[in-house]
DNA sequence: ACTAAATGTAAACACTATGTTAAAGAATTG
DNA sequence: CAATTCTTTAACATAGTGTTTACATTTAGT
């Protein structure tokens, strides 16, 4: 697992990449934002920590960048942040940071946050085809096949069928959906909704069904 | 979704219930670590927000305590802390915290940050199928069975069948089937009645059975 | 068997969640 | 930056759910 380290002191990298060697992770870097952005798109590494104070290009600044390059997009980013800064953590979050960590650093503490980071985020690499009787969808590619048929979906369409189609059968409710598909934005009601009604205008209107104050799913 | 909040202080207790309730959670409070233990016990929350710093019987403790209760143990546990306070976390995360959160508590925050929590852990959700004798029912599809036909049961309907399901025998009061089935809201004497009658109409008159004065059971 | 309390029943009603459409607002793309 | 496609909102329609009502029936206890 490589892991990308942004800090403007020294002392810190140091210190910190000796404690992650140790425990056997590849460790890379960086002293300021371009630079780590730099090196996060060339070496892809698995989880950027990411001082918030930085002369040049903030933390946070940083963090949004990455979040816009597509190819590493989906990195774990922790923030590291001094206990007394005022730095606000929603900015942090809204930024697209993973979780937070405080100077001073505890090594123990740190690999064991970077461990459950891990163990969450591993489940969302397994993006397989689906083949489920007349509808195929195949994330890879982006395509979607009805009868052999390719149809187009759009990306949140996308999204929201194959949500359904990973555990056919399976309600999932608006509050799943909205957190899965929309990462936790505030929509209105009806979007959901309508983005439903343009999936079965595409595959056809027997493969989504609704369960009224429930959610939706994919009929088997 | 049921929180408990537990903290000393009755304005952030007030502060915190009014904030979740408008998100829409269902919130107990608790202003000690041993209520606290006691009212998870009772009320079986899915998340617990517990305060470091307590008389009596401080959060870590309590924690710990709480992980040992076969029924909960499993239960998301946030710690609030002051930001000035030495306690360290990693006391905390040994004693099975599952996030930490400084005051002062910024509403926004704590709601995005509970809901990456449930998100996690949500894999974890109990509700599994139940088969007995003619009657199957399937929490996560929202299928049930009578004789491998299926009958489509509404919302409410469901509920109360799976509730009745899970310890079948037992005969639940009307009191515990309002708490679960309609979240302690006030409702008319003959609706639970009626969706009784509704589900009898749908399963077969044989398999719920009222205890009259007491309440209702499934038949073994 | 009688009575009071509890529950059953059917239909009417009120309400809520979702469906549907069109159009405005954002993002992409060339 | 213009064009196109995607996404969201808004407004209204509709179906299905949930609740109440009013009355009938059952049951437990005397």
């Amino acid at each position: 697992m490589k892991i990308l380290i942004v800090d403007d002191e020294i002392d810190i990298l140091e210190f910190l990449s000796y404690n992650l060697e140790k425990e056997g992770y590849r460790v890379f870097t960086a002293q300021n934002g371009l630079k780590a952005v730099e090196k996060a798109k060339k070496y892809k590494p698995d989880l950027i920590i990411l001082d918030v104070m930085m002369p040049e290009m903030d933390g946070i600044t940083t963090c949004s960048e990455i979040r816009l390059i597509p190819d590493i997009k989906d990195v774990l980013i922790v923030f590291l942040t001094a206990r007394s800064e005022e730095y606000s953590e929603l900015a942090g979050f809204s930024a697209g940071a993973d979780d937070y960590i405080t100077k001073p650093v505890k090594p123990k503490l740190l690999i064991s946050r970077i461990k459950a980071l891990s163990r969450r985020s591993r489940s969302k690499d397994d993006k397989l085809v689906i083949n489920i009787s007349p509808i195929k969808i195949d994330p890879s590619t982006h395509r979607v096949f009805v009868h052999d048929e390719e149809v187009y979906l759009a990306k949140k369409e996308f999204r929201l069928l194959y949500m359904l189609m990973t555990v056919p059968g399976k309600v999932f409710s608006r509050q799943e959906i909205i957190s899965e598909v929309w990462e936790d934005a505030v929509v209105g009601d009806r979007t959901i909704d309508v983005h439903i009604r343009k999936i079965r205008e595409k595959i056809g209107d027997n493969h989504v069904k609704t369960i009224k104050g429930v959610g939706y799913k994919f009929n088997i």
